[in-house]
DNA sequence: AGAATTACCGCAATCGTTTGTTCTACTCAA
DNA sequence: TTGAGTAGAACAAACGATTGCGGTAATTCT
C-alpha cells in the first residue's frame, strides 16, 4: 500500500495538519521541519490522495472532455483529433487531468444525459467538442458544473463557445469557384446536417450562390449517407451530370468525393473541381491536393481549455464568451476552371 | 449545491447507512423502505460523490488510457485512434470512465515517469498503448496499479500485451511484393524504430529479404525523418533509383510516400509498388488504392480492457497473458510486378 | 521585567460515502 | 410464556486528506 499522510506523520512524530501545509507550500510551519517533511516524503514516495483531497477541497484538479459525436467518429477525423490535442496539452501545461467521455453513445447505467463522471463531481469543469444534442447542453447547464463548447453553437443558447466562422468560409469556398466559373455546384454533407458546423457551412454555400444569382438546388445536396462522403457524391453526380465542382463539409468528404469521381471516370480538377473544409494533413498528400479551408484546430482546444480555466479562476459567474477563429483559404490543386 | 446523502436521510427520517444499503442493491432494508429512497432520491436528483465512494471503497471506477507517444502523432495516427475507440467502448459498457494521458510529454509537475492520476490513486487500472519508454514500465510495476500494454511488448519484460504479429505481418506483405518479382525493395520506417511496432516490422521486411536471398541494405531503411515517410522515401529513392517496391511501416507512412513518388514523376503501382500496414480508412480512398495488411485495432483495444477488467477482478495476481492479433493481407492496385 | 505580539505546531472537525456492529421488535417453535 | 432466531434500521468508525482554532514557547516592545 501506498503511503498515506498518516503513516508520514508517525514516522516524523508530527501531526498530520502540519504536513499538509508542509507539502502545500502553506504558511505555519518552520524552515527547518518543513526540509526533515519534504525529505522523508521523497523517501517513503508519499502521493497525497486524489479522493480525500478532492473530497475537502470540492475541486478535482481535472477536466472533463465530452464529445457530441459517437467516440470512433469522433477519433477518426482530425480535426477533432486536433482539438483533443490543443486541448490536452492546454490541461496538461495547467497540470490538470483529462477525463473523456462520449455524450452520443449512452452508457448502459448512464444516469440523465451526460456521463457520470461530472454528475459525480469528479470534474471541475468541462469541454463539450462537437454537435452535441440539445437537451445535453440543458442538462449541463442545471449541472452547475462550468462548460465551454467547441465546434458547436446553438443559436437559441447563450454559452460559452469556441468555433470557426463556418458560414463565411464555406463561403469563401463556394465564392473562390464561382470565380473560376463554375455554375453547378453540388454539395456533399455529413451527419448531422441540420445543426453544427456542416449546417453552417452548407448555408454559406448557399449564400454565395444566391449572392451570384445562382437557384439553391435541393437535389445538389446530399447530406451523409452511411458509406460517407463517397455515396453522397455518386448521389449527387446521378441527379446533375452537369455539376463540374463539388463543396465538401469537411475534408475527410471531399477525399471520398475523390473516389467517387475516380469511379465515374471523372478526373479532378480537369472535369470537376473539389474543395474541403478544415485541412487536414491528408489534404496534403493525395492527388491533387485539395483546396480548402485551413483552421487552428490545436488552437481552438487550447483556447476553449484556456477560457474554462478562466471560467473556473473567476467562479463561473462571467458572462459568456463566444470566440470566432476565422479560417484561411488554401488554394491548391483540386480546383480549376470547369470543362467545356 | 448537489444533494448529498445526508441531505436525503433527514428529509426521510431515515439513517444514511440505510441509504447507502438501499441505493446499492444490498440486503438489510425493507422493500417498503427501499421504495421510498429511491423515489426520493430521483426525486432530489442524488448522485453519489465520487471522492467519496472513491475514498471508502477504493476503487474509482475509472481506467486511465496512457500513450506512449505524444497526444498529437497519437490522436492522429488512425491506428491508435481505433485502439482508442476499442477501449472506450469496453469501458463504458462496464460502466467505468476514463482518463487520458500522455507519457511522452511530460508535465511540469509529473511525479516521476507516470502521469499523476495513478500515482494519486484515481484510477483502478491502466491501458498503456504504444513504445512508451521502458523506466516508464518500470516505474508503473512498482506502482503497483494493474495495466496492460497495447501494441508493444518489450522482450525483457513479462507484462500483459495485446499486440499484432508485426513480424508475421512485414514478412507477408514483402513475400508479397517478392512473388510479384520485384528486387530492390526499400522500407520507409517511422518513429521510434528502435523498439516497438515499427521494429518489429522492420524485422519482418529484413527476414522475407534474407529468406529470399537477398541481402539486407542498410542504405534502402530510411527512419522517420520530421517530415515523415514523403522524406524518408525521398532519400531512399536517391540512394538506390533502382527500387521497384517500397514497405512502409503503417499506411500513413505509405500515403506519404505516394507523394513523394509522385514528385519525382513515377507511378504507383507501375513504377514502384508501395505496401502499408494498418488498413486505416485512407487506404481505400487514395488513388490507387493501397495494399496493406487489416489488423482489427478497435478489437485490440477492446480486448486489451477486457483482460484488464479480467486482471481487477481476479486481483492483479494472475499471469501475463500475451494476447497476439493476426492481421490480414488485403491487396489492392499498389502493388504489381515491377517495371522491366 | 512584564506584557504583547508573533511563529510554530497540535487538536479536532469536516468532506460524503461505505460497512461492521449493535439495538429493537417481531415471528415462531417448544 | 419464554427463548431463540431473524429481519430491519440505527449507530458509529473508518477512508485520507484540508483547515480553522487554540495553545505553547520564543521573540519583541515598552
Amino acid at each position: 500500500m501506498r503511503a498515506t499522510i498518516k503513516d508520514l506523520a508517525e514516522s516524523l512524530g508530527v501531526n498530520v495538519g502540519t504536513i499538509s501545509r508542509a507539502l502545500n507550500d502553506k504558511p505555519g510551519v518552520g524552515p527547518e521541519l518543513r526540509k526533515r517533511i519534504v525529505r522523508k516524503a521523497a523517501e517513503l514516495d508519499y502521493r497525497p490522495n486524489g479522493h480525500a483531497r478532492g473530497l475537502v477541497t470540492q475541486r478535482t484538479e481535472t477536466i472533463g472532455l465530452l464529445s457530441g459525436l459517437d467516440t470512433h467518429a469522433f477519433l477518426s477525423n482530425p480535426f477533432y483529433a486536433g482539438v483533443f490535442a490543443g486541448i490536452e496539452a492546454e490541461t496538461r501545461e495547467r497540470n490538470h487531468a483529462l477525463m473523456f467521455a462520449s455524450a452520443a453513445q449512452k452508457s448502459p447505467l448512464s444516469l440523465g444525459e451526460v456521463p457520470k463522471f461530472v454528475v459525480e463531481n469528479r470534474v471541475d469543469g468541462l469541454l463539450v467538442v462537437g454537435p452535441v444534442e440539445v437537451n445535453v447542453i440543458g442538462a449541463l447547464q442545471d449541472s452547475r458544473c462550468p462548460f465551454v463548447v467547441v465546434d458547436y453553437h446553438p443559436a437559441a443558447e447563450d454559452l460559452d463557445t469556441v468555433v470557426t466562422n463556418n458560414t463565411r468560409g464555406a463561403r469563401v469556398l463556394t465564392d473562390h469557384l464561382l470565380q473560376l466559373g463554375h455554375r453547378h455546384i453540388g454539395f456533399v454533407g455529413g451527419a448531422p446536417l441540420d445543426r453544427g458546423s456542416y449546417h453552417e457551412r452548407l448555408l454559406g454555400y448557399r449564400e454565395a450562390l444566391e449572392n451570384a444569382g445562382i437557384a439553391y438546388r435541393q437535389e445538389l445536396v446530399h447530406g451523409a449517407a452511411p458509406a460517407g462522403g463517397c455515396e453522397s457524391a455518386m448521389k449527387i453526380l446521378e441527379a446533375e451530370p452537369r455539376v463540374t465542382a463539388l463543396v465538401a463539409c469537411n475534408d475527410v468528404n471531399a477525399l471520398a468525393a475523390y473516389g467517387a469521381l475516380r469511379a465515374r471516370g471523372l478526373s479532378v480538377p480537369k472535369d470537376v473541381s473539389v474543395v474541403g473544409f478544415d485541412d487536414v494533413p491528408a489534404a496534403l498528400e493525395v492527388w491533387p491536393p485539395l483546396t480548402t479551408m485551413r483552421v487552428d484546430r490545436v488552437g481552438m482546444g487550447r483556447k476553449a481549455a484556456q477560457r474554462l480555466f478562466q471560467k473556473l479562476a473567476e467562479g463561473n459567474a462571467t458572462s459568456p464568451h463566444q470566440i470566432v477563429f476565422s479560417a484561411e483559404l488554401v488554394v491548391r490543386a483540386s480546383t480549376a476552371a470547369p470543362r467545356k
